[in-house]
DNA sequence: GTTGACCTTCTTGTCACTGGAAGGATTAAG
DNA sequence: CTTAATCCTTCCAGTGACAAGAAGGTCAAC
């Protein structure tokens, strides 16, 4: 199957995979007669886990050793415990950060009771200290 | 006052200072007689302004308005509110999407059992379709 | 006079793609 | 059989918001 009909199975853009092969997170891909990338049904499994991965936003580079270390049916599943776990630490101060971010921003939102920007609240509170993330 | 004071002062990278300048969040800053940039009091001020913008994330392009309009003190106080309450739901949308990453993240962190990878529960999961963020 | 701390510009890298141009191959329709 | 549309290929540029570093100029202190 040529990359198109590998990108529509496996939901990934086609020029997605090949940035994918060219940042080394696929193999160099089979080609056909004509030099057009050939995929079979085991690309595109690959290519779903990888999309899932992704969708988990796990960064490439440790997609790559998760990518690895499933060719590697021996080696140790501690590692891709580890990765899960740092993405989720990942998100969960992102989540945080954002939380905060939120308070701030709906304080300020409809704060400005005027017309005209000399006598804008908003621009008011952002000149003043206190609005200052801690 | 040069560069790396005003970036202590406005608590900004000088190299982030120059780019602000560069894309045109700052307009071009007057130069002393070697070249060096010379900052001011209003310079330093502006710069806390936009740092504090910043730190709500409010894009660059976004800020451009803002500063601009700020200059201008006639223009309507809309537009303010507008940039606030966009940005407040970029961030609230992002904040939900995070939540549900964090539950399906949350489900795989150490559901594994096993040693080796070719019984790994994660790598399992990661390959079932149920796993689909939906 | 030389050391070290500044300053300047320019280039490159980050991350994960996305879009487009230029050129060749295949396929369907007329 | 020609033509048009749709593929495919590679390469280059852009996104956002900087950070890092190189190469070279300037300045103050010792």
């Amino acid at each position: 199957m040529k990359i198109n009909d590998a990108a529509k199975r496996s939901n990934i853009n086609s020029k997605t995979i090949r940035y994918y092969e060219e940042v080394g997170l696929l193999p160099p891909t089979n080609r056909n007669a004509n030099g057009y990338r050939e995929y079979g049904d085991t690309d595109i499994e690959r290519l779903i886990f990888i999309r899932r991965c992704r969708e988990l936003q796990i960064p490439i580079k440790e997609l790559m050793i998760l990518v690895n270390v499933q060719t590697d049916q021996q080696s140790s599943c501690l590692e891709v415990d580890d990765i899960i776990l740092k993405q989720l630490e990942k998100v969960r101060d992102r989540i945080k950060e954002l939380q905060q971010l939120e308070k701030t921003l709906n304080k300020l939102a409809h704060s400005c009771q005027f017309d005209t920007v000399s006598q804008c609240q908003i621009l008011q509170k952002l000149t003043e200290k206190q609005m200052l993330i801690p």
